[in-house]
DNA sequence: TTTTATCATCGTAATATTGCAATATTACAT
DNA sequence: ATGTAATATTGCAATATTACGATGATAAAA
């Protein structure tokens, strides 16, 4: 197989294994943390910054992209990656959903 | 490709996706979903609840077991899983620290 | 217009993950 | 000891992921 089951599982389970499924990457981690610490958020030199190739960190900027995660400027022939605030606190708020409901409960 | 190159990341960002892979899939959610509301840890119909085969969810509780998530008591020929609720707040904890501090110095 | 820089996409190789059937192991009961 | 129920392990097929080189597309600069 490989392909995962979807159908059998609850959307609020599937959706928390989506968002998870976004930091279960260390490049994506990486990236999400360098841009977060530039100011004014600083373009591409994601790409000297994390050790992986120019199309890998593309490939990665878009899973996290299709999560909402990012606001992309143009400046130039750059493009301004930022987190977008909103979204993340919103999967901050429901890891914290998801992990105090299993432990509130638990035997 | 296929493997992640895990040597160019701090052992910070590493193990922020490695217990982020343990939620990325549906049937690791499910699963400890399940086990956390059984009052007083039941045994093994997890099979029974989730629509997958023995083997299969065996498999997913070994890695959530190698996360250390789980408390595993013999009871005669059955195993009773019990959520380990230290090592699932520290989940939650390291989840919220990087969340907090990613969000906290962004553009 | 041509060049140059930046980023996305395509194609592909290597590896990982998922899921199950078959089998092995474990532990109790008889 | 033998049988049986519960779980783990093995082996394999199907699919997904990761990474990169090559190629495109776009927009400023020359």
């Amino acid at each position: 197989m490989g392909a995962s089951k979807v159908d059998i599982y609850s959307a609020e389970i599937n959706d928390m294994a989506t968002i998870a499924k976004v930091f279960a990457h260390p490049a994506r981690v990486a990236i999400l943390q360098y841009i977060s610490k530039q100011e004014g958020c600083i373009c591409n030199d994601i790409v000297d910054e994390i050790g992986l190739s120019q199309p890998t960190i593309s490939q990665h900027l878009k899973v996290i992209n299709e999560a909402g995660l990012l606001k992309g400027n143009f400046v130039g022939k750059s493009i301004c990656y930022c987190l977008n605030i909103n979204r993340f606190q919103e999967f901050q708020e429901l890891f914290n959903s998801f992990f105090n409901k299993t432990k509130s409960n638990c035997c």
